[in-house]
DNA sequence: CCTACCGATCGGTAGG
DNA sequence: CCTACCGATCGGTAGG
């Protein structure tokens, strides 16, 4: 995330706690006190709490969309581009792993006008994403699939990371992305 | 779920509530309100709001664990074990999307000793995926992989499917299970 | 960034 | 299953 000074301060410790306890199972005064400052002190920074989990939640979207953008304006093949994506991906997701689950989870908190921009947000990339998947088809080398399922099932095994994944564990974001496109490529069966 | 009468009405909405709202938004007095009783009511029924995200999360986990036994305790080859232990799980998610969102997600705010008796259950299930993963490498017809990676990221692909399955849209359970097992069998790529 | 405070709502209990 | 209620905590504001 690209905030700095204290208003980085309130979203890292809030997407800390809304990840361990969820948005509705964090209060104010619980983020504030992670902070060694009281509540009515987090409002000359924040308009209110979901204000917070806004940031949150478009900050990554943002960062996800601008990621899979680069990996589309350079010109490689459609193994090549898938492989970039998922690394990009998982790199997004290990290194802001407190963010990453609030927006994968939390978002429906979100009230509008905000949730209907945040859809619109994960839709884009799952657009851009399926992008990837037709131009493989084009060059021959992906099989025929539904691209909207496919997409779906590609991305859900790239965001579990958020669930398992530990930074003093054996493997690196690059090596599980490594692994997971190798995944997505090949499968598990050796004779199809 | 195998509850009956207002218990199983309880269950039903609390986890209907919990799914849209999270465990810490969701309260008593919301969960009374929707079977059009008093919050106070619901303590002839369950001991604690925390006593209903336990039966909740527990009688999923429980149906879990029996279905992939049962797929287990037959003789069958690892592949159409896989492809058995794919459709029992699809088919318990999206015959229980509300419960089966809860036992997805709200468990963390499961107190010990419950949270531990329920990440064993959790394990468990993890163990006998794994099963199927080693008796298809000693038959020779999987590749040789990291089980415990490739069951998270098979499992994560299949509990994706209460974020998006819709029992009004165009694929069937069973349709969706199938597709599911195609591709963690045979991937994208065509010459691999 | 703080003190002091608002009305609303929380999980839960007593007693019937 | 209800009325009546408990102490605690909630998001947020006023005013400095």
């Amino acid at each position: 995330m690209e905030f700095t000074g204290r208003k980085a301060d309130i979203f890292r410790e809030a997407a800390r706690l809304m990840r361990a306890n969820g948005y509705a199972g964090t209060s104010m005064r619980d983020i504030a006190s992670a902070l060694s400052i009281e509540a009515a002190s987090l409002y000359n920074h924040v308009a209110s709490k979901e204000d917070i989990l806004k940031e949150i939640c478009f900050s990554m979207g943002d960062a996800f969309n601008r990621a899979l953008q680069e990996v589309n304006d350079i010109y490689f093949n459609a193994e090549e581009r898938l492989g970039m994506a998922v690394r990009a991906h998982i790199r997004l997701l290990t290194e802001n792993l407190d963010a990453g689950h609030v927006f994968l989870h939390e978002w429906r908190h979100l009230g509008d006008p905000a949730l209907s921009q945040f859809k619109k947000l994960r839709d884009d990339y799952e657009a851009a994403f399926r992008n990837i998947l037709r131009s493989g088809e084009d060059e021959g080398v992906f099989h025929e699939v539904d691209h909207k399922f496919a997409v779906l099932t590609i991305l859900s095994s790239l965001n579990w990371v958020v669930e398992w994944y530990r930074p003093d564990g054996g493997m690196s974001p690059d090596e599980i992305a490594e692994r997971l496109s190798r995944f997505i490529l090949t499968g598990l069966s050796k004779q199809h």
